[in-house]
Formats: structure tokens, C-alpha cells, sequence
DNA sequence: TTAAATTTCGACTAATGAGTCGAAAACTAA
DNA sequence: TTAGTTTTCGACTCATTAGTCGAAATTTAA
């Protein structure tokens, strides 16, 4: 007694409600958020809200899936099927990330932003954090072979890792709203910072 | 009627509810701190904590005070008092503040992690924007006078000082509580991004 | 010792916001 | 049209928490 269409209606009503979250979220904070400002930001009651979400957790973590699911499929993708050094891989990867957070900018400063104070959720609720794992995992991986290899400079390895998580994270969302940035700039940015300084460390 | 003894202990008591707080903002989040968790944290009933701050917001922002007025200090110290490169400046400039940060990191992790949506805070509360900004600005200006004089590797000054600052965030602040970070690591990360490019760049 | 000032807190108020309930509206299928 | 199903929401409850008030405890100064 449930048609395709229902189904698929109802989905679209679960993604507005999530897009309006977002918006809220963004404009006042996860704490701030109230679950009747999402939900007449989406065009509902919040009575109806709660017909299709059973708390605000369980919309804080849809959107997290939302976000963290694509970045590791992607990622996944390019590990098993490209094969070149792990400099390029990872490479690769990056960039593949910086592609499709650029797609949906909001979601992705969310995304790194909310507060990581987060306990006390349900751990069934909780898958979006496998998919982050995973992929932390699989850069961390790439980025030890890379430096197992001398691909990349010769420092402790989870510095690395955070310099570059960071750097990420800055230029991508730190400071004012309005500039514009492309894929190419990060892209020279993140080549100087690791492909460069290993010809330094080189010639030492 | 009030000896420079009892001014002394009324300011150490402050200081210790705002110790206290730090510590709960950071166990909790700046929305899930109560205000009776802040008191009884500082040895106080909440009661007495509103004799020494009229509200939450005040107790945020004499924190984020505490920690955004040293670092302008001595920001301005080493501008003013130094008399080398740009760049020298600024590398030593950075120092200071990484020097500062580990002193009391977990004040930092919050000034530098505190919820940027902020808004409707009274004006008046807000002179640690101050110094924040003057802060940014003395950065900002020592690195473009340093790219002007081309001791910088030659991008966008604006994408340059956010990678910058991203940088020093994620190896200061992100992933496991745990690893211990020493101001030479952050140096040799420091030096080989903005320094090794530049050789790189002339020698292309 | 005592009166005044300073510091403390228990118990209250008032507001806010998550989540519920029952019934109304809208849609579907016959 | 109508009986059943799905979707919507107004109006509630209930818990939490910022902030207040008045009085008690403690400290100070004479």
C-alpha cells in the first residue's frame, strides 16, 4: 500500500528537513538550533518534523552521513582502483575531496566544524563516524607508504597528517565568508607544501 | 573600606570560576555548561558565581579575553622592539604564540574552537575582538610586507595566511588529545612551508 | 564585642525548548 | 463516494537552566 513514489516523496521531504537543519545549524549554532526554527525552515510543523526524524540527534546525524559517506565511497574508489605511487594517490585524493566539498560548501563546514563534544549519542546513530574513520584511515595509510617510499618529507607522520587536515581546513573555511576558492589553488598549495619541501630536505 | 589584600582574593576568586568554566566548556561545550556546573567546578553555589559575573556571557568573555590579550601583547612587542626581515619577524612572531599556546593549551583549543556563531553578545563584552583583530591584522601585515619584499613564496596573501593558520591549528589542536607537540616541530613545519617554497619557486 | 560591609547560598521564578498526543486534513484505492 | 492510510499540526507536558531574592554566614574595623 506504498507506492515507489510515496517512498521517494517522502525521502525529498527527509532531505528538505535536512537542508533546512543545515541552514539553522549554520546560522545559530548546533545548540542554538531549535527543532521548531528547522522545521518551519523546511516548511513544516515541528510536530510533523518528529513524523519523520525521531530526535534531534537522530537529524544531526543524518546530516553527518550525508557528508562523511560520499568522501569515503569516493575515496575508496580511487585507493582500489588507481594505481600509481602513493604520492599520486593521495594526491589524487585530496583533491577528489576538495571537489566535492566545494560542491556543497555549507554541509562540509558543518561537517569539520561541529563541535566534536558530541558524546553522549546513541551509538546506533553513529555510523557516519565508520565512514570518517575509514577515511582518515585510508589517507593515514597512503600518506605513511608515501613516506615509507621518501615520496613525501621525512617528519613524524601524525604531524603531518594534522598540518595537512589543517591547512585543508583553513583554506577552505577559515576567515571571511565571500572568497572564492578553486581547486587549483588548493592544489598548488598542498604541491609546495609536499612535494617541494622534500626536494629541500633533499639537498640538505 | 577595602584593603588591596581583599581586591587581591576577590580577583583570585574570579580567576577560579573562570578556570572552572574553561574546564566545563571543555568537558561540555559552551551550550551544554550550566552555570551551577561552572560553580560547584569552582568550589562555589551558582549563586555566589553571579555576585562576581552578571551572566554566562560575561563569563565567556572574560575568558576569551584571558587569552586573546597576552598574545597581542606580545605581538606587539616583538613588531615594535624587533628591527629584522619580514620575515624573521614573523617566524619569530609565530614562535611567541606557539610558546604561549602550549602554556595553557586548553585554553587555546577553546579560544581557537569557541563557536564563531557568537552574535547577540552585548558590545560591550566584546573587547577581546579587539584584540583578535589587532592580533590578525599585525600577522596579516607583517606577511604581505614579507611577500611584497618577496621573502614568501608568491600566492594569494589572503589563501597564504589561512593556510598558515590552518596549519597551526590542526597540529596544535586536532586529533588525539595525547601527542605531545614541542615548539621545534612546529618550527621545522613552519619553516619548510614558507621558506623551502620559496627556494623552490626561484629555482623553477 | 559589635555594627557594618562583604561573601555565600538555598530556594525560587520565568523562559525556553525537546518531545508527545490526539485529532484534523489530505491523499489513495476501491 | 467512502473507508482506510498517510501526512500534518495545534496545543500540550515536562525537564532544564539562566538569572533573582532575601536572608544567613563570615570577615573587617572600631
Amino acid at each position: 500500500m506504498i507506492s515507489p513514489r510515496q517512498i521517494e516523496e517522502r525521502e525529498l521531504r527527509r532531505k528538505r528537513i535536512l537542508e533546512g537543519a543545515l541552514e539553522v545549524f549554520h546560522k545559530n549554532g548546533l545548540e542554538g538550533a531549535t527543532m521548531d526554527e528547522i522545521a518551519h525552515e523546511a516548511g513544516f510543523g515541528k510536530a510533523t518534523l518528529y513524523y519523520y526524524f525521531a530526535s534531534k540527534e537522530e537529524v544531526f546525524c543524518a546530516i553527518m552521513e550525508k557528508g562523511w559517506k560520499p568522501l569515503w565511497e569516493e575515496i575508496e574508489d580511487i585507493i582500489h582502483l588507481e594505481d600509481s605511487s602513493a604520492h599520486d594517490v593521495f594526491l589524487d585524493a585530496l583533491s577528489m575531496i576538495v571537489k566535492i566539498i566545494l560542491k556543497d560548501k555549507n554541509l562540509y563546514r558543518f561537517l569539520f566544524t561541529a563541535p566534536k563534544a558530541i558524546t553522549n549519542m546513541p551509538e546506533n546513530l553513529q555510523t557516519w563516524r565508520t565512514y570518517q574513520n575509514r577515511l582518515y584511515g585510508s589517507l593515514r595509510g597512503l600518506l605513511e607508504e608515501g613516506m615509507a617510499k621518501s615520496e613525501f618529507p621525512q617528519t613524524d607522520a601524525e604531524l603531518l597528517f594534522r598540518a595537512i587536515g589543517g591547512l585543508f581546513h583553513g583554506v577552505l573555511f577559515l576567515g571571511s565568508e565571500d572568497q572564492e576558492i578553486s581547486r587549483g589553488d588548493i592544489q598548488d598549495l598542498l604541491n609546495q607544501f609536499l612535494t617541494s619541501s622534500k626536494e629541500t630536505s633533499k639537498s640538505k
